[in-house]
DNA sequence: TCTGGGGTCCTAGGACCC
DNA sequence: TCTGGGGTCCTAGGACCC
C-alpha cells in the first residue's frame, strides 16, 4: 500500500472569526465569544485577544480585567453551522473523502487530489486561500501520512499555517512536545502519566507496556503507534449521529416540580425536533441531572422500539427522573436519544418482518396496521406497563 | 475552579444465551 | 450442580474533545 496524502484542515478561532464576517469592523479586535452575564465563560478568544493572555474557559471577568477595550460577542450557533457547511462543501470539492471531525474541523484524504498539483504545498495553499477568499475564514492545514500525525500537525503552526509532518520527522518533531498536547491525553491521564515519568510524547517509548496500561487501558498499544507516527485509522465519510442530546445548566437551582417538568419539557421538545429533522429515531433514552449538593447521575433505559416524539420521550424521561425526585435543588438537566436508526430503515426492517402480511409501506408509516401502531407509536406509559410484565 | 453545551468512546458489572 | 468459555446487550460513570 502506498502512502497517504491526509490533510486535517482547522477553522482558526472559529466562532470569533464567524462573528468578524458579520461585523467587520471586528476585524484584527480582541474579540471574546460568550454570553455577557457575570459568571459566564469565554468559548473563544480571537488572536488579538490571546495577545493580552486571554483564551477560551477563561472567566469573562477576568478577561475583561486583562484588556479594558474587549469587544463581547453572544453565541450564535445558527451561523455557525451555516458557515462550517459552506467550510465542509468547499473541502468536498477537492476530493470526496472528506471527514467532518467536529464543527471547525475535517480530515481529508488528498492522495489523488494531490497528483494533480506540481507541488503537495501548492495544493495546501490554494485551499487556504479559496477559504479566505470565499468565507473570509482563515484556516490552519496539516499535512501528512495519516489522520493523527496530520491533527498533530495543524495544531502545529496558528494561525494561517501550514505543516507538513512526515514520518521520518517524528522523533524531532513529535517526541519533544509536552504530554498534553497529544489528542487524546487529557487532564487526568497527563498527571498519572507525569508520575510514571512520562512528560513528552517520546517518553512513551521509555516506560514499560505494563505501566502504561494502568493509565491508558486497552487503547495503550494505540497511543504508543501514534507516538510513533503510525495511525491506520481510516476516514470515515459516512458518519452518521449515535446519538441526540441537549442539556441547560441553571443559574438558580429548581425545587418545584411543574417548572423542572416545564424545563425538562423545553428539552424534549428540542431533542424531538432535532432527531425528526434529521429523520432518526432512537431506542434509548437517557437522563442525567445535577443537585445543588453537587451530586450527579444519569439513568437510561432502552426500548424494544424507536421513538423520536415528544410524549414518548417526557413519559420516559420522567420516569428515570421520577428516582431523584425531591433530593433537592436540580442545577443541570440532560436528555439524550441514543441508539439511533434513520427512520428508513426502521421502516424498512418493518416491511420484511411484515411480508407475509403483504403490508404496503405506506401502510407502515401511515400506522394503519394495528400491530405495527402499537409497537411504534404507543404512549411511554403503555410501553412501560408492557414492558415491565 | 467546575463555567457551558454539543458530542464520542471506554470500562466494568450484570443479565442472558449458546 | 458445578466447571468453563464466548458473545451480546444494557446500564452507570468517567475521560476526553471542540
Amino acid at each position: 500500500m502506498s502512502a497517504r496524502v491526509i490533510f486535517h484542515i482547522d477553522i482558526n478561532a472559529f466562532f470569533a472569526s464567524a462573528h468578524t464576517i458579520v461585523d467587520p469592523t471586528l476585524k484584527n479586535k480582541p474579540v471574546v465569544v460568550c454570553r455577557d452575564v457575570s459568571g459566564s465563560v469565554i468559548t473563544t478568544a480571537s488572536y488579538p485577544a490571546r495577545e493580552f493572555g486571554i483564551h477560551s474557559a477563561m472567566p469573562l471577568s477576568q478577561a475583561k480585567k486583562l484588556c479594558d477595550h474587549l469587544e463581547v460577542v453572544e453565541l450564535d450557533f445558527d451561523l455557525y453551522q451555516e458557515l462550517s457547511e459552506r467550510f465542509v462543501e468547499i473541502i468536498k470539492g477537492y476530493t470526496p473523502h472528506v471527514q467532518q471531525a467536529s464543527i471547525d474541523e475535517v480530515y481529508a484524504d488528498m492522495t489523488e487530489t494531490i497528483k494533480m498539483y506540481k507541488k503537495p504545498l501548492d495544493l495546501a495553499v490554494n485551499i487556504q486561500r479559496r477559504v479566505l477568499e470565499t468565507l473570509k475564514l482563515p484556516i490552519s492545514i496539516g499535512v501528512a501520512p495519516n489522520k493523527f500525525l496530520a491533527k498533530m500537525a495543524s495544531d502545529m503552526k496558528k494561525p494561517m499555517g501550514i505543516t507538513v509532518l512526515r514520518k521520518k520527522e517524528v522523533a524531532d518533531k513529535l517526541w519533544p512536545l509536552p504530554i498534553h498536547e497529544m489528542h487524546g491525553i487529557g487532564k487526568k491521564s497527563v498527571s498519572r502519566l507525569n508520575n510514571l515519568g512520562v512528560y513528552k510524547i517520546g517518553d512513551l517509548n521509555q516506560v514499560p507496556f505494563d505501566s502504561l496500561k494502568t493509565v491508558l487501558g486497552n487503547r495503550t498499544q494505540n497511543f504508543i503507534d501514534k507516538a510513533n507516527g503510525i495511525d491506520l485509522s481510516e476516514i470515515e465519510v459516512y458518519s452518521q449521529a449515535k446519538s441526540i442530546g441537549q442539556s441547560k445548566t441553571f443559574v438558580n437551582p429548581i425545587y418545584d416540580l411543574d417548572e423542572l417538568s416545564e424545563r425538562i419539557m423545553v428539552e424534549v421538545l428540542e431533542v424531538e425536533r432535532r432527531s425528526q429533522s434529521q429523520n432518526m429515531m432512537g431506542k434509548t433514552v437517557s437522563f442525567s441531572l445535577r443537585l445543588d449538593s453537587g451530586f450527579t447521575a444519569s439513568r437510561s433505559s432502552s426500548l424494544n422500539t424507536y421513538i423520536n416524539d415528544k410524549n414518548n420521550i417526557y413519559e420516559r424521561v420522567m420516569s428515570l427522573y421520577g428516582e431523584f425526585e425531591g433530593e433537592g435543588g436540580v442545577n443541570f438537566i440532560s436528555v439524550t436519544l441514543s441508539n439511533l436508526k434513520p427512520k428508513d430503515e426502521i421502516i424498512e426492517q418493518l416491511n420484511l418482518f411484515n411480508l407475509d402480511k403483504t403490508l404496503s409501506t405506506q401502510d407502515v408509516i401511515s400506522g394503519l396496521n394495528k400491530e405495527i401502531q402499537s409497537d411504534l407509536f404507543m404512549p411511554a406509559s403503555a410501553l412501560l406497563s408492557k414492558e415491565s410484565k
